[in-house]
DNA sequence: TTGTAGGCGTTATCAC
DNA sequence: GTGATAACGCCTACAA
């Protein structure tokens, strides 16, 4: 494409405005406009006065690209999520967001879609962008993507699971327990047949871990996990498909307990019960899973599991800030904050033996 | 290796390799190595499996930041989401991501919690970053926000609300006439007493704008509108509150329909409405927006507005890609893209008089 | 308090 | 096809 036929052609951005214009319109040199950013009081009141007001004429921002590659520190915290359109990402990226406003950090975002290679791809994009921390939605990566990580030398926060002997600064509860939490309840009150249903896109791995759990959890009082995977992409119709099922059977034959791997497929249980001759908790206990917003307002109220979204996305943005700030010499060892993912009982798991 | 004849120490962040050491392991010039990356056809064959090697074992990533700098453009598309934690934006962003992913231009995201000074804020530190682009979520910006808009030489979009007469490029719907489709709805029925209920919490200046439509359409056919602002800070409860309120009115003093400027509230008042003793939408026909995962799942199913998200992110990004592969000779005047916001009529809004 | 020199890692330009 | 040189805009180190 003909770009320039400009013969000196400057490189520089057309009206972009530099350090030097403003030096040049204050009559100092660039390092004095430097300081007026970022260490203001090195600067005489009357000079700051004067650049205040041209800085604010001209509309001059510095250049975080030039300032990142000359200081050798940029202001990026590069965060992988997930699922970026799950009420759960969106609970962490408020979280982050929120916190490091005040710090002046930036947080780039990229989207892993539950997969080990998008996840190693965005990393390695990230890395590219010299961030000043990393924040991480998963604890298992690609070996490619565990290899940059420990080349880099920036704090490195996993947030959302914790696992036990990671080498990176963890944030968030112990996924896979959490299946058993929600087994336990109902062994709890007697139930034995107790169903754990996935949902039919095998992507999110987080519900195989807690299938997991349960799993482990059944096997443990003496009982044969039963999980089902839903046959609908939909998690509503899902659920809906799962309840119909469900009255379909003999009574005898019933679960008496369904942990749905959400709560939207929990919802459409719940929702679709009636037309299907049923009375929830009555004929099924239920629970599933991440307190969504309407969970409390079914009929019968749903019980859940809660995380503590927004919380883990802050914490983790508290942790990168602590790292930040801590003496480098000071050789901390990992942290693992434990935030909550707490069991709230309502009426829906209620189990009628 | 040739940089080191500096007394000083190097100003280097240890440990990452740079383009000259991977230029120096092959014995080649540092541009050739640039070449591998940008231009790969310009280098030889054997050259760049040779580099290709070496670039693996040492795992080099080119620095973003200097290649920014270096080529006075940068691989940041920079875009101010209004609330982030809302299903709302979470949408947007996956539709931008996705689109964005194959181009090799990054997201960076900030949250402006509907706040204009916090998106001018956001917006002066995306031009440090030198954006190659910027979506913004609104059409009403701060005067100086504005001006910098107006002095920055990239693309910039507007994504989800459309008006007329803007000088930016914009992609979405017009969201105050929305507010009169779901007022013509129930006119077209012959409900006359049609109320909208706004949310408690002022900040969403869209759901304002909603309700300024539905007040316009209600003057038009001759009605006085009625915009009743919620009581409580939780939009279920809000919705639940006030359905009870309607069901302690009269009968002949009762709202024949109400539109609630949320899907939230909305199903707070459809899931709490049986235990106030009203059978819907017999007593009171129902309306949201936004299309909520669970809305057709209601008892009434919910009527709603359905406004693409998902298509607003993407097609935002295609405008982005699109305007930067353009001549830029070739003025294009402002596109302007418009998605549906399509009324989905269920159960819910069926006007019994 | 202010200034000078040089470098951060890459790419544009032009030469070979 | 490959290389030398000089930017890009700012900041660190050191000097005055």
């Amino acid at each position: 494409m003909t770009r320039s036929n400009s013969l000196r052609a400057s490189r520089r951005k057309a009206g972009a405005y530099t350090i030097h214009d403003v030096a040049a319109l204050a009559g100092v040199s660039a390092i004095t406009v430097s300081r007026y950013f970022n260490a203001p009081e090195k600067v005489s009141e009357g000079l700051r006065e004067k650049l205040r007001e041209i800085i604010d004429r001209i509309g001059y921002v510095p250049s975080q690209v030039a300032g990142g590659l000359a200081s050798g520190h940029g202001r990026v915290v590069c965060a992988v999520m997930q699922n970026i359109a799950s009420s759960t990402f969106a609970g962490l990226v408020k979280g982050m967001t929120d916190e490091l406003r005040a710090s002046g950090l930036q947080l780039l975002l990229a989207n892993a879609q539950y997969s080990r290679e998008l996840e190693e791809q965005a990393i390695r994009t990230f890395v590219g962008w010299h961030p000043t921390a990393l924040i991480l939605t998963r604890d298992d990566h690609t070996p490619a993507a565990e290899a940059m990580l420990r080349g880099l030398n920036v704090p490195i926060v996993e947030a959302w699971g914790v696992a036990k002997g990671r080498p990176f600064h963890q944030v968030g509860f112990p996924n896979v327990e959490t299946g058993g939490t929600l087994a336990e309840h109902f062994l709890e009150q007697g139930a034995t047949r107790i169903q754990f249903v996935m949902p039919s896109n095998p992507e999110d791995f987080r519900a195989e871990q807690r299938a997991r759990g349960f799993a482990e959890q059944m096997k443990r009082a003496g009982f044969t996990p039963h999980i089902q995977v839903a046959q609908h992409d939909d998690e509503f119709d899902a659920g809906a498909f799962c309840i119909a099922s469900l009255a379909a059977q003999a009574k005898s034959a019933r679960a008496q307990a369904l942990i749905f791997a959400s709560d939207n497929m929990a919802a459409g249980a719940i929702l679709h019960a009636e037309e299907c001759g049923l009375s929830l908790p009555r004929d099924c206990a239920i629970a599933g899973f991440g307190d969504a917003a309407f969970a409390a307002r079914l009929k019968p109220a749903l019980t859940t599991l809660r995380p503590a979204r927004y919380e883990i996305g802050q914490q983790a943005a508290r942790t990168v800030l602590a790292l930040l700030a801590a003496d480098p010499a000071a050789k901390v060892g990992m942290i693992q904050e434990l935030l909550p993912c707490e069991l709230l009982v309502r009426e829906s798991s209620l189990v009628h033996l």
